[in-house]
RNA sequence: GGCGAGGUAGCUCAGUUGGUAGAGCACACGGCUGAAAACCGUGGUGUCGCCGGUUCAAGUCCGGCCCUCGCCA
């Protein structure tokens, strides 16, 4: 039931950790909305992995569009996630991806790719000369790059070397002043520590017996691109006894929930709500929080 | 009960011929601009099983005790 919101056109954006209930609140609102759902989630872009990424039940744009062989990049998801943005009239973007979440929504604009071989170039450069070396040089190019990175972060020296020697800099307005590109609300999932862990547990647990082995072994067979391979859990099961992959994906994935929960202390001019209780009075609070005359967080 | 191995950080363990302890992982905090479920930086969080002895000095050597694991009864 497509509402009249004065407000359409606005964005609706759910931030979280892993198994803090946005899917299920997504789902919901996508039912009572008739909201386009956009996936923010650098894993569930793969193809062919839909219990390990927890894919979403119900058709969402950019879940199982890219194949296994191909390299993800936030610069690419970010043109996608905004045409896709562009082209909804109730866009909801979710995810729990913090990198790609704030490259859907905001304005910054990324710098370009590197050229055909050029990191491989600078990569090679940098394991030959050494990490002191490889910084030295950096900083007789981008002496600002050079001084916002350390020389041990190999990638990001490469990163800046490759952007030099293409006349750009890596050193741009800070990732955290961005403002949003369209009005966005903003609303993060919270669940107490505990109790995310508990759901991750279980998670993790009907993953295996909804066969999350034998989906990753099948992956695990195929050429597989640098960050398909490190879609969390691909791996372990895998590679792992069953038992012994189910350990190591819980203790992994609650070490990305912090992480999430890191972001999420990022996101200025959020709203804050309970992931504890259930989607459908998620969904009221959500709903309400859009009626007309009531102030839109900005990011 | 006998024999063997072991008890050191949250976990797995290292610790030389005695000089009051350190790695990896975890954890905490911070950074991050086309790999972000990635990558980088900073931080040791400890009754060295317990009691006693030798010694200037014991995680380390000696004695006793407790606990765990394995094998044999």
């Amino acid at each position: 039931m497509a509402s009249s919101s004065p407000l359409l056109r606005n964005v609706l954006a759910i931030f979280g950790p892993t198994a803090s209930g946005k899917t299920a609140l997504a789902g919901e609102l996508r039912d009572r909305l008739g909201a386009a759902v956009i996936s923010a989630d650098s894993a569930a872009l793969y193809r062919g992995l839909p219990i390990l990424t927890a894919a979403p039940g119900y058709p969402a744009e950019l879940v199982g569009v890219l194949e296994l062989d191909e390299d993800a990049s936030v610069g690419w998801y970010q043109r996608e996630a905004q045409a896709a943005i562009d082209r909804s009239e109730r866009p909801l973007v979710v995810g729990g991806t913090g990198l790609y979440f704030r490259a859907a929504l905001a304005k910054l604009e990324l710098p370009p790719p590197p050229a055909e071989g050029v990191r491989e170039r600078w990569e090679e450069t940098y394991d030959s000369l050494g990490a002191e070396r490889t910084h030295a040089l950096l900083a007789e190019r981008d002496s600002e790059a050079a001084a916002r990175v350390h020389a041990n972060d190999r990638r990001r020296v490469v990163r800046a070397l490759e952007l030099a020697e293409a006349g750009h800099s890596l050193a741009g307005d800070r990732l955290w002043t961005e403002h949003p590109r369209l009005p966005t609300a903003v609303i993060c999932l919270e669940v107490p520590l505990a109790e995310l862990d508990r759901r991750i547990d279980a998670r993790t647990r009907a993953m295996a017996q909804a066969g999350a082995a034998e989906e990753a072994r099948a992956a695990w067979e195929k050429p597989l691109s640098e960050t398909a391979r490190r879609v969390l859990g691909l791996e372990q099961f895998a590679t792992l006894p069953e038992e012994e992959a189910i350990e190591a994906v819980s203790a992994a994935t609650k070490r990305l929930a912090r992480y999430q929960k890191k972001w999420m202390r990022g996101l200025v001019g959020s709203v804050t709500l309970d992931g504890s209780r259930a989607a459908g009075e998620l969904a009221d609070d959500v709903v309400a929080l859009e009626r007309p005359g009531k102030h839109l967080p900005r990011q």
